[in-house]
DNA sequence: TTGAAAGCGCTAACAA
DNA sequence: TTGTTAGCGCTTTCAA
């Protein structure tokens, strides 16, 4: 039987138990070939009868790291659609510990980017970052990129082009491509674009991708784009006003937040949403899974995009380091009742 | 300037700098109150000026603590409006840090739901752990009960009362009467009830508010009730059939994702939402908050869930341990449109 | 192929 | 009030 409340078997015991040197057994859990087999499984039997796994803090202190990633985690977004993080979470955890990383969260407060950062770093409690809002004209970035701290961004540094750091990103102008070309296989000809103001790239991306899809059929886009905050309200008014003024017959949105704002106005209208009008949202989240007929959404590839930063991850752990080359993934779209 | 990618300084760089031994740094961080003033300004000027931070490593082999809370962390629920995680994981880190910990989150594969908590707990990864789903007949509680590890649970143990581990729960019977009294209030006197299967313990605490409320006004509930799978087109089959056999005015339901549901049958016959019929879901999701007219929902209030853990699990780990007492909460109901 | 010695950076216990 | 000693459990280096 196991003892229950005692320290944990050391190196020490497995070694009495299996009659070889501590050194011994510490190969046999980090380098087996070196061993001869017979003693090998001697040792590999002494470890299990005694349940015995290293001691994380004495292996960290030894090797100098802790294989854990750091990553920030802001508060949830009530109100909007947003979910991005909750499956990316998800994913980062899953694809970390198969590389042999544990995923430590912490917390960050809006007015100090940095917070949290510093304090994990010089305490060497983790090896490297995960750096996921990079929207903010990432202030993080910078200061990991001078402190030589190995992270990776999810997300491009749009503002920083001579930026050197590996980045996973997904190709927003692509997935509104997608999402306009398919309503435009559907028929639709004056397609209107609620997006975000003007100071968020991440926005300007996705409206690229509508425009281009459009330019590239030889439709217009004037008069048919709107700029406002990522609220419902602001989607149901925008497209209150387009409706009256542009007269299109569908609608590809930033978000899904802003495509429940467009639900929202066709209801107020008595529109049913994916006969005589269309919408599409950006982000397939939960909303746009639940809803009514269901929301039409370009969905990121959050499972890959977490496989990259592993793999990024990993390469800049390695010894010696490789720099990782970033990685632009392409979102699919969930086509649903909306469209 | 600060050396840039070299190794940290440590105590004995501290030490050197300002004069004193290394256990005088020690005491300076730890027991400031050990120093006289003008030694523990001095070293804290050297601890400043080289940005010291003591290697957790090297102060978790020490103590024998790591000073990180273990959290599994299941797949994201998609399809449903199941939103609960992404709050409590964020209020939890956040009351975590104010208590000196961090939250290390671990995957779980849904077949063995030991995994991944043994390796932590033989590797002395985790101080502790907070365990969520305990929905699940928790298999992880009696294990880790066992093992006598420390951890706080985020749900009753319903099916083990002589269970002696602390919890911390959401009192649902006090939240859907919270909703059916609104409902009653409100001039309902037929309010059928949607949730889950009789296997459930958390269903049929939230399903005896919804009687226990009908009740208290002498109200029947018999033909009321429906028990069905948590999907969006359970919720719309019931909703279906209690409006053609039963004839009510009013749902409450076990989830958003059912109230979803009946929000589509009430689309699909014409009904508005909040005049003729009410729903109330349950769990506040953001679908509850963005879909058209908003949907009522039972909230929980997962800030103070989270501060409860904390709590406890600080208790816990305290030398020596307390026994927390297990703590109940109440829910609150957000109004929206739909009732 | 195995073992012995040293030391990672820190803090508990004790001594000065 | 400050300093000295020892050792947490592991792995790296080197010797046997």
């Amino acid at each position: 039987m196991t003892p229950l409340s005692t320290t944990p078997p050391t190196l020490a015991d497995v070694a009495e138990l299996a009659g070889v040197s501590r050194q011994t057994v510490s190969n046999a859990v980090n380098n087996p070939d070196l061993l001869r087999s017979d003693t090998l499984a001697r040792v590999q039997d002494a470890i299990e009868a005694l349940g015995y796994s290293p001691n994380r803090a004495a292996r960290n202190l030894r090797t100098r790291a802790s294989h854990l990633i750091g990553m920030r985690i802001g508060p949830a977004q009530e109100g909007t659609a947003n979910a991005t993080m909750d499956r990316f979470v998800h994913s980062l955890v899953e694809t970390s510990r198969e590389a042999g990383y544990h995923v430590l969260l912490f917390a960050g407060s809006s007015e100090d980017p940095i917070a949290g950062y510093e304090d994990l770093l010089r305490s060497t409690a983790v090896d490297a970052f995960v750096v996921t809002d990079t929207y903010l004209g990432n202030p993080q970035a910078v200061w990991l990129e001078q402190r030589r701290a190995p992270f990776v961004a999810f997300g491009r540094p749009w503002d920083h082009p001579d930026a050197r750091h590996p980045w996973v990103d997904v190709d927003g102008a692509a997935g509104t491509d997608l999402a306009t070309t398919h309503l435009l296989d559907r028929g639709h000809q004056r397609i209107a674009w609620i997006g975000w103001r003007k100071d968020s790239r991440i926005g300007e991306d996705r409206r690229a991708g509508w425009s281009r899809a459009l330019h590239a059929r030889g439709l217009p886009t004037t008069g048919l784009a709107s700029r406002v905050e990522d609220t419902v309200a602001s989607g149901r008014e925008a497209s209150a006003v387009l409706l009256d003024e542009a007269q299109p017959t569908a609608f590809v949105c930033a978000s899904d937040t802003l495509a429940m704002g467009v639900l929202h106005t066709f209801r107020d209208r008595g529109i049913t949403a994916g006969r005589e009008m269309s919408v599409v949202g950006f982000d397939d989240s939960q909303v746009a899974q639940v809803v009514p007929f269901g929301l039409t959404s370009v969905r990121q590839p959050l499972e890959d995009v977490a496989v990259e930063i592993v793999k990024a991850l990993e390469g800049l752990l390695a010894h010696p380091p490789t720099i990782a080359t970033s990685t632009l993934l392409v979102p699919t779209l969930a086509l649903r009742g909306s469209s």
